[in-house]
DNA sequence: TTCATATAGTTGTTTAACTAACTATATGCC
DNA sequence: GGCATATAGTTAGTTAAACAACTATATGAA
C-alpha cells in the first residue's frame, strides 16, 4: 500500500524544491555582488569542467542533468564570455570537447569559494548528521525516479 | 568557524536540486501522458488557489516563491487556458483577485492524485523519520536564506 | 560495400525566471 | 487638498528548459 507521508499541505513544497531555488539564488547574488557576470547555469558546466576538462557535450548533459539543447545553447553563451572553446575530435568527429579557457580557470578559486560560503550560509544550526540523512534522502529520491 | 560538511564533490547536488528537478519532471510526464495540457509551473498555481481562491497576485507571488513579472505571465497562460480569471478588487482598485473556473476545479482532485502518486514513487523506501528529518533541514536551508 | 540504425550535436518554438523600468492606485503627512 | 512615498501589477529584454525535428558522422550486419 502506499505510503501516506504526504499531506497536502506538504506536498508542494518538495515539488518545488524552495531550499534548492533559495540557494541557488544566494549563490547568484553573490556573484552579480562580486561583479562576476556568469548565471549559475553557466556555472554549473564549468564545475565540470573543472573537474575534468574536455568533456564532451553528451558528458556535460550527463553530468549536468540537462538535454542535449539546453547544453548546445549553455556552452554558445560560454563561448560568447570566452570562457570555454569547443574543439572537435580527431577520432570522431560528431563529438565536440569543450576546454576550458585561461579566463575560465581564473574564476575556481573565486566561485567555489562562494558556494561553499553560500552553503554555509544554507546549513548554519544544522547538526551534520542531519545534513546527511537529508543528503541521502535525496539521492534516493534521485535515484528512484532518474 | 564554518561548518566544513560540504567538500566540493557534494556540494553541486545541493545547490542544483536535482532530487526536485526529478520530482517536477515526473510529475509532469504524468500530466502529459493523461493529456493534461498543464506545465508544474501553472499547476503550482493552481495549488495555492485550491488552498483558498480568490487570492491576489501577489498573495501568489509569496506563496510560490516567484516574483511578481513570473505571477503576471503564468496568470496570463492561465486565463488563455481558461483555467482562472481576474477580477479587480472593488476595495483597491490595485488589486487583481484570481479565481479558479469551473474547468481549473474539475482539475483539483486528478492532479492531486498524480502529485501524491509522484511522490510516493521518489520516497520508495525510505523511512518515514528520516523523510521527517530530511523535511526540517530543508525547512532551516529556506528560512535562513529567504 | 551499402544500407539501416544509433549517436552527437543544432535549430525552432513555447514557457518560464530575473532584472529593470514603467503605470496606476492608495496612504499619510504637511 | 496636495504631494511624497509605498504598493500592485505590467512590459521589455536576456537567459534558460523542454520538446520536436533536423544534420552529420559512426557502426554493424547483409
Amino acid at each position: 500500500m502506499p505510503n501516506n507521508q504526504f499531506k497536502k499541505g506538504e506536498l508542494y513544497s518538495f515539488i518545488t524544491g524552495k531550499a534548492s531555488i533559495a540557494i541557488a539564488r544566494r549563490l547568484q547574488k553573490k556573484f552579480n555582488t562580486a561583479g562576476l557576470n556568469l548565471t549559475i547555469e553557466q556555472w554549473s558546466v564549468l564545475y565540470h569542467l573543472w573537474k575534468e576538462d574536455g568533456k564532451s557535450q553528451q558528458e556535460l548533459c550527463n553530468a549536468t542533468f540537462r538535454d542535449k539543447p539546453s547544453i548546445t545553447r549553455l556552452v554558445d553563451n560560454l563561448e560568447k564570455l570566452q570562457l570555454v572553446k569547443r574543439v572537435a575530435s580527431e577520432s570522431d568527429r560528431r563529438i565536440n570537447r569543450i576546454y576550458l579557457t585561461k579566463l575560465a580557470q581564473k574564476l575556481q578559486e573565486q566561485t567555489m569559494g562562494l558556494a561553499e560560503e553560500t552553503l554555509n550560509e544554507a546549513l548554519g544550526g544544522v547538526p551534520a548528521d542531519k545534513i546527511d540523512v537529508c543528503k541521502s534522502v535525496l539521492q534516493i529520491v534521485y535515484d528512484n525516479l532518474k
